[in-house]
DNA sequence: GAAGAAGTCAATCGATCGATTTAATTTATG
DNA sequence: CATAAATTAAATCGATCGATTGACTTCTTC
């Protein structure tokens, strides 16, 4: 089952060179936004990071949909058009594809949100007015919107995480860390928005209750779509969806949004 | 695979007892609330009953957690303390099952929500005032943070929905009716509250936000747990969850809650 | 209390699918 | 051309799948 165990049993195994190529965590970032140009013949000077890059999003979107049991590795390598063997050669197991697939959604996350996160925390940690407080938490609900609505890859982070949280694996601590951490930053930005105790149940109420807001429209995407008659949210939709909660929240905390849009 | 067909194609297969049985839809509803008596010793006149329930409730969470095709029925089986044969013999097939099974979760929420949503609807349908439009709401959302977080089932009958989002099967229509009939007439709610036309996108995406307030509670219960430090939602954070979402709403909807408590 | 219906059970069917491994082949690069 | 990286088809071997069978037990009914 633990496919680097086996290779320390079996010396012959040549093991390090896939370690190393697992253990780089920007693999074939560079490669996703590559001009889609057809004469553009670099890049195969590292064929792998292509092979590795459909192996990974195709397993984030079968882990998503059946869990890690319920995942065949004949299907993910199907879909992404690469050979069934291409899965053990590029990241070892069947297990540390699904590590390496967690910790993708973490980046990916990080890349998008940790910004609006890191700029709430840090400002907290001094005296903030509540126009400022405002105006960070929007940041980090808009940027949550943009990021959870807008791409297409979102709606296989939101399912991955969703069924994570079903069955939580050993991958899952990296996810959850994360999470908590955006939750917490608002809380805290709720907090004090609302004159509460940052540590109360109430505001930690309020908090998920403001969040669950924009949350509705990823879990329930489908409602939504339904609902709104369209098969895609459109960027108008986007717009509205952030005019409508940032209108909401105005409301709730009491403090309407000034400044900066 | 369809055991159904098998038994046409089989003539002395005698499927129509079987039939009967998958067919009543009360299967076991009075056996439920048994009383725990040990010297109960009725209700052996059909011991299948309390097969049936059993299995039914062992194959919601199986199906919930890992899909139709995830699922095994050996699990299924195992984990309601029956035997495999077991369900071909009370449903039919596999298939049969998780027709049942969304059966039963439509059947569980129309019991505990239904009549919120229709005693709306139907005031709905004369003129009503805002103070009335309000304690409407406000009824459904009780109903719903209730039933939601309130029984151990209505996890189970989450996660089975958010499955068959994920991966609709054809079950999944009756169950979809049934979600979408409580968001319109949320909506029409709302948008009555709101001055707005129901038909309009600003009422649905008012009314979703609105909706997602306790939505979260549900879909995103382990991250509320972890938060609060508990390994399970209190009657005290019920009434709290209930008492915080009932003051956003009357925020948002410019509406104070008035009457019956 | 015997007949028979209803329900349960272990054993088994054939088939599919599971992850992993091997060996042979293709591809790019110095 | 030589080398290494990458890909491929094929095979391994076990596990598991849903469904079925027929014997067995429990209950009802006449």
């Amino acid at each position: 089952m633990n496919a680097e165990a086996v290779a320390m049993e079996r010396p012959e195994f040549d093991a390090e060179p896939i370690a190393e190529v697992v253990l780089e965590a920007d693999m074939g970032a560079e490669l996703s936004q590559l001009p889609a140009s057809r004469h553009y013949r670099r890049a195969r000077q590292d064929r792998g990071a292509e092979t590795r890059k459909s192996l990974l999003l195709a397993a984030l979107d079968v882990f998503g949909r059946y869990g890690f049991e319920g995942a065949a590795t004949r299907d993910i390598a199907k879909r992404a058009g690469a050979n069934l063997a291409a899965i053990v050669y590029h990241f070892g197991s069947k297990d540390a594809l699904h590590r390496a697939v967690a910790e993708y959604v973490v980046e990916q996350m990080q890349a998008r949100i940790g910004d609006s996160i890191t700029a709430a925390a840090d400002a907290l940690k001094g005296n903030i007015d509540r126009p400022t407080a405002r105006r960070l938490l929007q940041r980090i609900v808009d940027v949550h919107i943009d990021s959870m609505l807008g791409e297409a890859e979102a709606e296989l982070w939101g399912r991955f995480i969703m069924r994570e949280q079903m069955e939580p694996s050993s991958t899952f601590d990296v996810i959850y860390d994360f999470m908590m951490q955006c939750q917490s930053t608002t809380t805290n930005l709720v907090a004090l928005l609302l004159d509460l105790d940052p540590r109360s149940e109430e505001a930690t109420l309020r908090s998920f209750a403001i969040s669950g807001q924009f949350v509705i429209f990823c879990v329930g995407r489908p409602m939504v779509l339904k609902k709104l008659g369209r098969d895609t949210l459109a960027t108008k939709d986007r717009e509205e969806i952030r005019r409508v909660v940032a209108e909401h929240i105005d409301l709730l905390v009491g403090e309407a949004l000034v400044g900066e849009g």
